[in-house]
DNA sequence: CGTACGTTTGATCTTTCTCAATAATGGTGG
DNA sequence: CCACCATTATTGAGAAAGATCAAACGTACG
């Protein structure tokens, strides 16, 4: 990230897109309070049943929503990319149901609760912007759902995949043939309810088929049109503002 | 439900539940406009794709949040019981990326969504309020893609039975010692991830084991601490007001 | 240069799905 | 009130996807 940028900057753009706000709005957003941290890979943001005093807005890398079973079994339900403000979700309740973790070494600016929820609530506009942002944040997590519900192992794959590519893309991070996947195959298996090993066999298989082509963590998309048809994936639940319904190719094509 | 009963009683005491309303907000709440619809089970409050212009408040009956991959597998993600407003959402969005159907036949205040908008932006103590319940109803999400995605059958089951028969009891619409669930297993099957069939043997070998007696539909626990344990269920996740992080015992008790 | 972590591969085992058929159950029209 | 029909529930047998166990291989990094 260029240094001269505003840290939330990335999070006001986020904001923005939701609603157009007006200078004295996008004032206020940028002259929140915050105080950065640079956090290595696998740092808690936020632990289950804690009370979060601050609500991060992610600077740079990756991060990811994750909860245990009694057994300790991993499930990884949402991966926050730069500029999500990660804590939006626990931003009005008081216990923290679930864990926020880094997925990579990156920025956290953390805002104060308080300043935050003073805004939602107080300037009409700027709060409306929010809540899409974490309605936009269920919806993801409802495909997440039919994921790991309703798809076998290659299509959940393919389609975590394409999510991934979708959202960086359209947060302009992402050179658009392929990307850096920021999550380990194990991470890649709790996000999606399966075995390490099964993961790596499916990506193999995946591979084989011409649709991806990997080097170390690079995904290169050689079919994209046909990864999305094995992935069963459609944008329209990530509700990226300026498409609505209209089925928008993917920019990144050869 | 008593005919002398405001409909969208259910739905104050819910919002109520969340931040103490003075009487000017209780009173802005039931003087919202509304429409009663009858509908029977299997009738669509919202369709994919729809923009909607009412959001429903459930007086009785019970609905269900669904998606459908593009192979026509059907996913369930969230049950809706009477008093919860069934399009919080969608009140901010204007494609509806999933649908919401009845589950039983039942009674809907329809209220217009621009009403509702406009009471969450500018009164700030309701507009808290009803954030808080969807920041609910993602937390119960977010526990849903656990069960589903690192859950055995024989858990996932047990714990969405546990998780629903809370939700009632916490709502006062359930006779302690079991509850009548409202869908087929079927449908059980398309909320858990599984086929019917196996959710049918998962049942019965509860049954066989001493968990819970079943009648038709009506669910008996003859053993709610032993079908928790199964479950690994905890309510934390449900956000009950009053409850906090202290585990409460379950008052539906021998 | 060695250690730790992540990836890859093989062999085997289980859970859950599929397919198929039968039995209840509830609602409906006569 | 009864016979019939459409759902829903139950059961069995076989197939398959994915899990588990175990080991070897790479690669990054201290």
């Amino acid at each position: 990230m260029a240094t001269d940028e505003h840290p939330l900057s990335g999070f006001l753009r986020d904001v923005t897109a939701q609603a157009p706000l007006g200078s004295d709005d996008r004032a206020t957003i940028l002259n929140l309070p915050f105080k950065l941290r640079r956090l290595d890979a696998g740092s808690y943001l936020v632990r289950e049943g804690s009370l979060p005093e601050h609500c991060g807005v992610l600077v740079d890398g990756f991060a990811f929503r994750q909860k245990m079973t009694g057994e300790g079994a991993r499930q990884i339900m949402a991966v926050c990319i730069p500029g999500d403000a990660v804590d939006l979700q626990n931003i009005f309740l008081d216990i923290s149901d679930h864990a926020v973790q880094m997925l990579t070494k990156g920025t956290i600016a953390d805002v104060p609760r308080a300043a935050l929820q003073e805004i939602v609530l107080n300037r009409s506009t700027i709060g409306r912007a929010i809540i899409q942002l974490t309605l936009i944040e269920s919806s993801i997590m409802r495909e997440w759902v039919v994921n790991i519900g309703r798809r076998d192992a290659r299509e959940r794959i393919a389609h975590i995949l394409c999510e991934f590519a979708v959202r960086l893309e359209v947060r302009g991070l992402n050179p658009s043939q392929g990307f850096e996947l920021p999550m380990t195959q194990e991470q890649l298996a709790d996000a999606t309810g399966l075995t390490p090993v099964h993961v790596n066999r499916v990506l193999k298989g995946l591979e084989a088929d011409g649709l991806i082509e990997r080097r170390r963590r690079h995904i290169h998309f050689t079919a994209w049109r046909a990864l999305q048809d094995v992935g069963d994936f459609t944008r329209t639940y990530l509700h990226i503002p300026g498409e609505d319904q209209l089925e928008v190719a993917f920019q990144a094509r050869p």
